[in-house]
RNA sequence: GCUGCCGUAGCUCAGUGGUAGAGCACGUCAUUGGUAAUGACGAGGUCGAAAGUUCAAUCCUUUUCGGCAGCACCA
């Protein structure tokens, strides 16, 4: 007689074993036809698999994120797998997982296929939804459907079926597997290994899907292994769900940094420096503005400034260990003479061996600790060229870095001086929505447990400390010490790690930081790698996306556009702009940004310019301007402020530019 | 680096086995117009690069460089 508790607390009976598909029938005809699986005390199941005691029950329909995602994965695992084993028999199916969007499968193919083909993958998939098939789910031995699966080709499964066996991962010594019943592929039934749970029949899922791209993803994620091809769809309840989904997808690419930067004439790249911006006058203002911010909170927190070389002897990365273990990444630089190569450099990959160089100068005490040492540190590092993306990824880059040499015990408080220090300029830059991965110990690591406990415990406390949302990411931690990671999304919500603050005991011991403790020991110190922003290139990316090219007052690099309605009006355009340029405002590059915008266009035609140019402030003076000595004011929201006397303009700019609203 | 796709004027894109076209932008001239595009005329490319096939290639083949989506990488 299970009792099954539903969502709303309300409770009900039934007689002996049930199914969902019962409970799902008994509270209305609508529910039955719309449910696609169950949630039975917190477990998804099928809705053919049998209730038989007391349990709080929740129906899944496609409204649910969950109900979603089990059609998705039925749409993915039984549908476009079987269209594809129908069109291309000698493919060999892997995996097929859902994701935000959609669900993808991979799936080695004899010969390689191109998106050409999705078309008549996705209108086959069309017609398989139109069969009246049920989806059952078995418990087979893994053994005969090892069998099932060396006659059907498909190795893959057959090795996620011994990786179960192997990791115990079974259901009463069976592994659960979906058959399609009365399908026909290849001549068998269509059967796929599967931990469920599943749709009861094809026609239950109903989504509105496309297939959207190919792309080659390898087996298991390692490199090492077969390269598949990943069919992606993107799949929601509703064609309404899927078209705005398509419509976002279009709209943020509007948004993207590589479109806007030349758009906005802030930045370009060029075949022949790849990986890294043209940053003109425009781009390099933000750039300016932004460094400028930086400089003033790093001395606001305790922090010094220095610089150093970017062209460095190899004998210091042999001595870091990054020649070691970072060659692939090095640029070197080899010193020639008479066709013989007598000495080798390498182009700067990263700030720290350089910044224990500068505390190795002289003898360090205890009493100098904390020292923080910053600098905007251009690195050069030869990516894989698959992996540069507009400035979010490039080879040339700089960043904000600084290394905190401190003792074990100073640990903590320095984690959650730099968490407070990066909450500050992420909260005055206007980032809410972002969150921070901890990373702790890896199997492969150096150093004592005691060291590795303090360390991420620091770490645990500094963010608990600062509340900032975060995730624990175990072992995924440095060979050397855990780190926290602060993670910025982009216009389509690609994650991207900006902030970064890294335990390292590993180095300073390497190179030979040491301080002089209270006993007058000599002893090496800890060392922190942090840096806010992270790269400013992959910042500004960041940035630009997130406000759409629509920079606040004071980081834009034309603050107010002044437009003379006839060319009449030049002269005191001219004499508005010294009156702007002059004013008490201070920008990171002098005086308020103007531009007088002196073209023989038409006054409309010049406010469509600045607009597209996205810039905050339009200055109209026609012939009533110039005799009152006022300036008509439009903000790039179309908002007409009316005639405003220049002195209230000046304020009005004055206090937004302060307050960096 | 890997898989698939792409590379034509500054930008967005059309086009063809017989040496390229539009819109915007740009220049000149006319227009002096009140809050999202005034008009006319003109100047721009040898079709990413190299090699090959061909009587002939921007269009076919190969290589290479760069880019896009994803994977791997980001100590």
């Amino acid at each position: 007689m299970p009792r099954l508790t539903l969502p709303d607390g309300s409770m009900r009976e039934y007689n002996g074993t049930t199914t969902g598909a019962e409970v799902a029938a008994s509270i209305g005809a609508g529910l039955a036809k719309a449910a696609v699986a169950i949630v039975v005390d917190g477990k998804q199941q099928d809705l053919s698999e049998p209730i038989a005691k007391d349990a709080s029950i929740r129906i899944l329909t496609v409204k649910d994120p969950e109900g979603l995602e089990v059609v998705r994965h039925s749409l993915t695992a039984q549908v476009l797998a079987r269209a594809v084993k129908e069109l291309y028999p000698t493919a060999r199916l892997a995996i097929g997982p859902t994701i935000d969007d959609g669900a993808y499968y991979d799936i080695a193919f004899a010969a390689p296929i191109s998106s050409d083909d999705l078309p008549k993958l996705e209108a086959r998939m069309k017609e398989i939804l139109t069969e009246d098939k049920a989806v059952m789910r078995e418990l087979w031995e893994p053994e005969d459907l090892n069998k099932h699966f060396a006659k059907t080709g498909d190795d893959f499964k057959q090795r996620l079926i011994d990786g179960a066996v192997a990791k115990g991962e079974l259901v009463n010594d069976k592994v659960s597997a979906y058959r399609q019943v009365g399908s026909r592929v290849n001549g068998v039934e269509f059967v796929d290994l599967c931990r469920g749970p599943h749709v009861p029949n094809l026609k239950n899922i109903t989504l509105a899907f496309t297939l959207s791209n190919l792309a080659g993803a390898y087996w298991q994620g390692n490199s090492e292994n077969e390269q598949l091809t990943r069919i992606y769809v993107r799949a929601f309840a509703t064609q309404k769900e899927l078209d705005a989904y398509l419509f976002m997808r279009a709209e943020a690419e509007k948004r993207d940094h590589r479109k806007l930067g030349p758009a906005l004439d802030l930045f370009h790249f060029q075949d022949n420096a790849p990986g890294q911006p043209f940053w003109h006058p425009k781009g390099w203002t933000v750039y300016l503005e932004l460094t400028h911010f930086m400089r003033k909170k790093l001395s606001a927190h305790g922090y010094q400034e220095i610089n150093t070389p970017k062209l460095v002897h190899k004998s210091l990365y042999e001595a870091s260990g990054h020649w070691a273990n970072y060659f692939e990444d090095l640029f070197l630089v080899k010193e020639e003479k008479e066709g013989k190569v007598i000495d080798i450099y390498s182009l700067k990959p990263m700030n720290c061996p350089c910044h224990v160089q500068v505390f190795n100068h002289g003898i360090k005490s205890y009493r100098d600790l904390p020292l923080r040492l910053a600098e905007f540190g251009s690195c050069m590092r030869n990516e894989a060229r698959g992996a540069l993306h507009g400035l979010m990824r490039v080879i040339g880059f700089t960043q904000d870095d600084a290394h905190i040499f401190c003792t074990e015990d100073q640990l903590q408080a320095e984690a959650l001086g730099f968490c407070s220090l990066l909450k500050e300029v992420y909260a005055d830059l206007g980032f809410t929505d972002y969150y921070v991965r901890l990373s702790t110990r890896p199997e492969k690591r150096i150093g004592t447990e005691e060291l590795w406990d303090k360390a991420e415990a620091a770490l645990e406390a500094a963010v608990k400390a600062a509340g900032i949302d975060w995730k624990l990411n175990p072992g995924d931690g440095a060979f050397y010490g855990p780190k926290l990671d602060f993670v910025l999304r982009d216009s389509i919500g690609r994650e991207w790690q900006c902030g970064t603050l890294q335990v390292d005991p590993n180095m300073p011991t390497r190179l030979g930081a040491l301080y002089t403790n209270e006993a007058g020991a000599r002893v090496p110190c800890m060392m922190l790698h942090r840096a806010v922003l992270g790269s400013l290139e992959r910042f500004m990316g960041i940035y630009i996306e997130n406000c759409e090219g629509k920079f606040p007052t004071w980081l834009a690099p034309i603050q107010a556009v002044i437009i003379p309605i006839t060319d009449g009006q030049n002269a005191y355009a001219a004499e508005v702009q010294a009156l702007l340029q002059g004013s008490s405002i201070v920008t990171a590059t002098g005086g308020l940004r103007t531009e007088i915008d002196t073209s023989s266009e038409r006054m409309q035609k010049k406010i469509l310019v600045a607009q597209q140019q996205k810039v905050p402030y339009m200055l109209v003076v026609g012939k009533a301007e110039a005799e009152a000595g006022t300036v008509a004011v439009r903000l790039r929201d179309g908002t007409d402020l009316g005639a405003m006397p220049i002195g209230v303009f000046l304020q009005r700019v004055g206090l937004e530019i302060a307050s960096r609203s």
